[in-house]
DNA sequence: CCTAAAAGAGACCGATCGGTATCTTTTGGA
DNA sequence: TCCAAAAGATACCGATCGGTCTCTTTTAGG
């Protein structure tokens, strides 16, 4: 990997935990200078503009979290197990988020969702290939016979990344994991409601 | 009422919307005064910084959703029926949400979670008082003999809440009210298994 | 109707914004 | 080892940021 290369990563990891933290628009090239230690001259020779370091630092984000949620789903068996991964993966979202600042997706997802197009069209892809994720182990599930097999799946997926999402927004404004954990619980007891009769 | 506090409710009202959709940070104060056509001299009369109007903007936009989940909960007789008003509230937030840009709290908490500490101040606020709201409405329900005599009523309320958020930031996103309105449906559905046996 | 106070306009402040052009340093392959 | 290409620093750009100061206009009570 030559030099370039790496000090493009370097920026890219770098302002992915800005962003993520502070917002896009909140964040300044200079606060990014300060945290890479590579002067503006050299940001813009790596990237065209500041919304392609976004771009590229929300795709970074997104890998991460994306990652530990699919190490976490190999060690899983059932449908219902790996569901409730997306939620575990937050249980410790106030001092230890999957990546720093909480979901890339709901920080992203709110931000531009009335605003910048570019960056909504991220998010919108994110949001997609997450549900799309939870569909197949829904749609696994229904077919394994773990689930009622007239379950609505769409409805499911959406339902459990909402409360994903509701319970991270709520714990990070709080200070206080109790509501990612307890949505935990409610999530569990929902789903053997939605089980096949044993 | 005179001609000051007027102009002063105005820019509140204006500059609510404002922060709503574009965010406080991607709001100057350049906006405010298009939109409201009254200079930076004439704005600063009646507010010593942009964060003064963005406090008061946030609880101008909070009052205003708060008064349309009042007015629907007055129409219902139910514990189950006055939690749905929550979502129900929101159920065409893509075109006709109860104040424009969505939920405030939601992006007032994303916004400020890892930042501003008087506004997030204000949103703890927000979620604290809304929170309260529903525990009440579900004391009520296990006090009337609707719900169950041990549910878990600080659970309940957290998890109807994050439901709701997480679902207007999906519908949001997505451009689709369907998140919103699934999540009608799933939690119309888990209410009935928390609900006293009949 | 008069006038003092309230309200607002306009011009300006230093700081910082995202971005660029040019010059210097570093890198790594021939 | 040399040297061209890659990488980065420096200095600068116009625009806009939040905020202030002063002057003019409007308002409303006596």
């Amino acid at each position: 990997m030559s030099k370039g290369e790496n000090t493009r990563k370097r920026i890219i990891a770098k302002s992915a935990e800005l962003f993520n933290q502070k917002g896009y628009a909140s964040s300044s090239l200079s606060d990014i200078t300060e945290l890479t230690g590579i002067k503006k001259g050299g940001i813009y020779r790596h990237f065209a503009s500041k919304d392609e370091i976004a771009v590229e630092a929300y795709k970074y984000a997104g890998s991460i979290v994306s990652g530990k949620i699919h190490e976490a789903l190999d060690r899983e068996t059932t449908a219902t197990g790996k569901l409730l991964v997306f939620l575990k993966v937050y249980e410790n979202v106030v001092e230890a988020p999957p990546f720093i600042g909480g979901c890339p997706l709901l920080n992203l997802a709110t931000e531009s969702d009335d605003g910048d197009p570019v960056l909504r069209e991220n998010a919108r892809r994110g949001l997609d290939n997450t549900l799309e994720l939870m569909k197949r182990i829904i749609t696994e599930g229904v077919r394994s016979g773990e689930f009622k097999a007239d379950l609505d799946v769409d409805a499911l997926a959406t339902f459990a990344l909402s409360i994903m999402e509701g319970g991270i927004m709520l714990s990070k404004l709080d200070g206080d994991n109790r509501h990612v954990r307890s949505n935990i619980d409610s999530l569990t007891a929902y789903l053997k409601t939605v089980a096949a009769a044993s």
